[in-house]
DNA sequence: GGTAAATGTTGAAACGTTTTAGCAACGATC
DNA sequence: GATCGTTGCTAAAACGTTTCAACATTTACC
């Protein structure tokens, strides 16, 4: 029993080195690796000796380790910092491009830095609540700092409870104690402002399940300036789902039932696109019956029909935001500020009237 | 004069290690690990010793090298291999997602298999026509397999003239002896059949600047088609970009000119965006005076005002083939194909007539 | 037959980290 | 006054790679 136990561990997948290669050729490491790096000729290694280490490395199936290459590397593979891009599998994943970027041109701007910011950039995904699975998260082994989003609820607990022992930047958002990028909470007060400007009195916010802290925000902050406003809210209208099509059918479904709705806050772009389609299928017009303002989180939103007014704000400029703040945080430790709100802009397009 | 020029290189960044910490504070370097780890109460190091370690820390501004930790790290670091998913700034963004979640996706499918693919993905752009400036591309030094795209013309001649040390996979585009996995190049008949099926006969093309391969294919194969039916063209419509903006822009011009037009052909989603636009408001009809067919390369082509008919393949779905195609060359040489089209599938929609 | 050059290979060092065994000093205990 | 425990720290090994000096053998040359 014991002996079957022990029997069946081995499965370990025992990783294949330059030294098991230099073993199974007969020769030494140094020849083999002359031999991976093309070295060979240089080095003067027989060709017949070339031959029987290529075999090897084929039998065995080498892959390199390249930590221990850009261990032993110059200084350019050694200056290089990690910086990861965290965020779950269930998120829309289009803002990851901005992040990208942003750090990019982030890093571009401090060209002139003596700590110049050398980088590479890895993605790490994680299923949404189950964020300490992630592998390196605790142990600082993966990268040096981490623009971290998408998080759950319970993400956001266990990331109260332990510290990271390396910088990072939540992006939308906040948990005690860490540094934050945020859109201003008050977006949704916009929304209501522009459709209220526009004299629409039955008003109503669409939004998708499940919410994240961010749409939760903008959710409330429009009705609460809707009730502030004294009219009584026409309706939440809850998708089941964060896609257009979930936005449709329940669009669809809250206009069969004929309810009253003159002004509609959609929460993402996405659910707007969704609620265009179930309005027009209806017969009604926008702007005309309904007037639709949305977030701007996707860039061909003034393509809609008819373009779509927003209050926002840009994802670029959400990550531009969230890189800089990573920057000066692994750089001098010139300590940055805690929490940043970027402003919401608004966008006015024809969803909500003829542009002036 | 030589003096001074002596004087003038040491600004090479020179990277704080333990040991300088160590050196700083009086102490050995385990002393400061066991610091930099917070082991420093199992490790009984003095209140007073970590302290100072800590301010040397702070002083010196220490980020530790991951890829020595992980070098050190137990088998789960050490045996992360490295993928990277390379591309160019000026691509259209939104394809990495695919990559992403199809790599993620493929190495789940293999996990029974002993040489388990655990992976950190990472992220290298390149300045389009400049990939030969990327680091680490021709020393492996930074990963062990690369998924490659949006190369120019002039980086595929590089690729040609040199031979990277570790497995690559190129996702449309061609370039002899390397792996790679792209659209069914005719996937422009399949738009012109859709086309001529609904009895349309002035056929135009839409595309923007630059043309990648893949466009080009497409264009072509449509115009082939075209040609073979016995059509004359009505016209290529050239845009001055790749974005929604400058097809509209283009596709507005084009109709001021009066040249008619019953059919198009649009060689990505954004460029039929942007021609839906126009169409419009050249108080024109779709389908009922242009049928449009696009490529399906947007999730919400769907959502488009009318409903957008598409002939192409799926980003998710090349992704997920080139994916597969990487892990197998990575995995036990088991040499996959050479090269891989993935087929063409045509979503009929209300862009091209009433859904049947 | 002796020296010089060419050929083929090895061993060791180094990259930055973490962990472990162990040393030295000191106080407490019998 | 010997033994033991505790405290505070260090030295060394190991991770996988690449490079480089050095060595041993053979061939070429006078």
């Amino acid at each position: 029993m014991a002996k079957r136990a022990s029997n069946d561990t081995p499965p370990v997948p025992v990783r294949v080195t330059v030294r098991s290669i230099a073993r199974r050729a007969g020769v030494s490491i140094g020849a083999v690796s002359s031999v991976l790096n093309n070295h060979h000729e240089k080095r003067r290694i027989a060709a017949d000796t070339v031959r029987r280490i290529r075999a090897a490395v084929a039998e065995l199936g080498y892959l390199p380790n390249i930590n221990a290459r850009r261990l032993r590397g110059g200084s350019e593979a050694q200056n290089t910092i990690m910086i990861a891009i965290i965020t779950s599998f269930q998120a829309p994943l289009p803002v990851i491009n901005h992040f990208i970027l942003a750090l990019r041109e982030a890093a571009a701007e401090e060209a002139d830095n003596p700590r110049r910011p050398l980088f590479s950039l890895v993605i790490e995904m994680f299923n949404a609540g189950k964020l300490h699975e992630l592998p390196g998260l605790l142990t600082g082994e993966h990268f040096n700092a981490a623009i971290l989003t998408n998080t759950t609820a319970e993400d956001d607990r266990f990331l109260r409870d332990h510290v990271l022992p390396y910088p990072v930047v939540l992006v939308n958002r906040t948990v005690q104690d860490y540094p934050s990028v945020i859109e201003d909470p008050k977006s949704g007060h916009k929304a209501a402002a522009i459709l209220m400007q526009i004299e629409r009195r039955k008003l109503g916010v669409l939004y998708g399940q499940p919410l994240t802290q961010t749409t939760q925000r903008r959710v409330e902050s429009f009705l609460q300036a809707v009730r502030a406003a004294g009219l009584p809210p026409a309706g939440e209208i809850v998708a089941s789902g964060l896609n257009e099509e979930a936005a449709r059918a329940a669009m669809a479904q809250f206009l069969a039932r004929g309810i009253p709705l003159d002004g509609l806050y959609a929460v993402t772009d996405g659910l707007a696109l969704g609620a265009f389609q179930a309005i027009k299928r209806a017969g009604k017009t926008i702007p005309g019956d309904i007037a639709v303002v949305g977030i701007g989180d996707y860039e061909i939103s003034p393509f809609f029909d008819p373009p779509l007014s927003s209050v926002g704000v840009s994802h670029s400029e959400l990550a531009h935001a969230a890189a800089r703040m990573l920057l000066r945080r692994i750089g001098v430790a010139k300590r940055g500020l805690l929490r940043l709100t970027v402003p919401v802009v608004e966008r006015l397009r024809e969803s909500t009237g003829p542009i002036g």
